[in-house]
DNA sequence: GAGACTCCATACAGGGCTGTACGGCTGGGC
DNA sequence: GCCCAGCCGTACAGCCCTGTATGGAGTCTC
């Protein structure tokens, strides 16, 4: 009978020094070598199953299993499968935004410099892949609900007004800048989006090319 | 015990000139005033809900009480929900690869006519942006699933061919060509995925702007 | 070393969705 | 006007998934 003033638990403890860095194993692993979970666990299994499968194959039990745990964890950890979406979609946001200023306030004050690290941005390793991936997820989810959306919304338009500002920088009226922003983003955005076109060589190719034509005056 | 000689019946038979043009009606219709339905009825309704549902929620149940009937229509016309889906998807396929053959032997063999025709593309009323939204949830579909994806890619790849080739007949030359095509491409699409971004006028005034840049000698 | 707390397992109830079997109504051709 | 084929309704079996209730193992603290 303990444990009965239910519903406040949920969260709100010390992170614990989790044994294992990510999910321990995919779907192999055995229930031997039990580790405790972190409602970051969930929200990073969570995120993996979004980016290869769609936001409605995001389930708990299938969560559980990957896990290697029972459904019992994650009713501890949230409150419901709403909670956690939110709770990843939070994640989201803050890394990005995160990310932006990082960018922002970041070292090169010179715009062609700064210019150049936007363009190169579809090419920056697996991580940088990796949330490329994750964003198209949220992107797909976005069509459907509203809070997806807005976060969606809300990290294109600062993501935007930053390209704007390089093109300011450079020496654009606000209007030319605006639509010289917009397009470099419509090009990084596509670059991720259709990454099956085009060979590596040709890619950058590509974005050589349009680093100068977004500089090219009318 | 008739018609127990199933599992060929399906599909083949003359189309009939059914009742309602479209579906009779979302959800309000009682069982009174029945129509029967072709495959194509189906499909149109699964294409309604793949747009602002996502592919996951196209369910056979759920189509039939938004088409009037029950299942056992259903599965008179398919043999099960993964055949309505490859219909879905080869009905936009031939849809999208007519469309742009129309565009090929269209009128105009002016290249900067062309141009002008393809930049203003997301202007072009009600239905072209339907099926702007047909294609965005397709292409979300098609993260995750093997057919839908390289219908996408496809379709992808013909466009900024035909992209590629307008810029050709401006005078560039083949890596020109092919860069800009894939650059005008990208703020198409972005325009439509980035749709809640910035006003008609602006956009309008965006158009303009994309449209001479990318005409812009290097 | 005895609670108290954290985290997970187990078991149950219920709803959603698929596919199949089969029966019944309707319209058109002869 | 009969009969057959097309089209749909009904009923059943079964899986998947959610959320809840409750117990139990491990761990920390004093």
């Amino acid at each position: 009978m303990n444990r009965a003033a239910a519903r406040t638990p949920l969260r709100a403890r010390t992170p614990r020094p989790r044994r294992a860095a990510e999910a321990p194993d995919p779907v192999t692993t055995a229930p031997a070598e039990r580790a405790r979970l972190t409602p970051e666990d969930w929200i990073a299994a969570a995120t993996a199953v979004l980016v290869d499968q769609g936001i409605d194959r995001v389930r708990v039990d299938t969560l559980a299993v990957q896990l290697g745990v029972t459904r019992g964890s994650f009713y501890w950890h949230f409150r419901d499968r709403d909670h956690l979406l939110r709770r990843l979609l939070q994640a989201w946001s803050e890394r990005t935004t995160e990310q932006l200023t990082r960018r922002l306030k970041g070292a090169s004050t010179d715009a062609a410099e700064r210019l150049r690290g936007v363009v190169s941005l579809p090419f920056r390793g697996q991580a940088a892949a990796r949330e490329a991936r994750i964003e198209l997820a949220i992107r797909a989810w976005a069509r459907r609900d509203e809070m997806a959306r807005q976060a969606v919304d809300t990290s294109d338009a600062s993501r935007i007004a930053y390209h704007a500002q390089i093109f300011e920088s450079l020496g654009f009226d606000a209007a030319q800048a605006r639509h010289r922003g917009f397009l470099l983003y419509a090009y990084e955005v596509a670059e991720s989006l259709l990454n099956r076109l085009g060979s590596a060589a040709l890619k950058r190719e590509r974005s050589a090319f349009v680093e100068r034509l977004v500089q090219q005056p009318l």
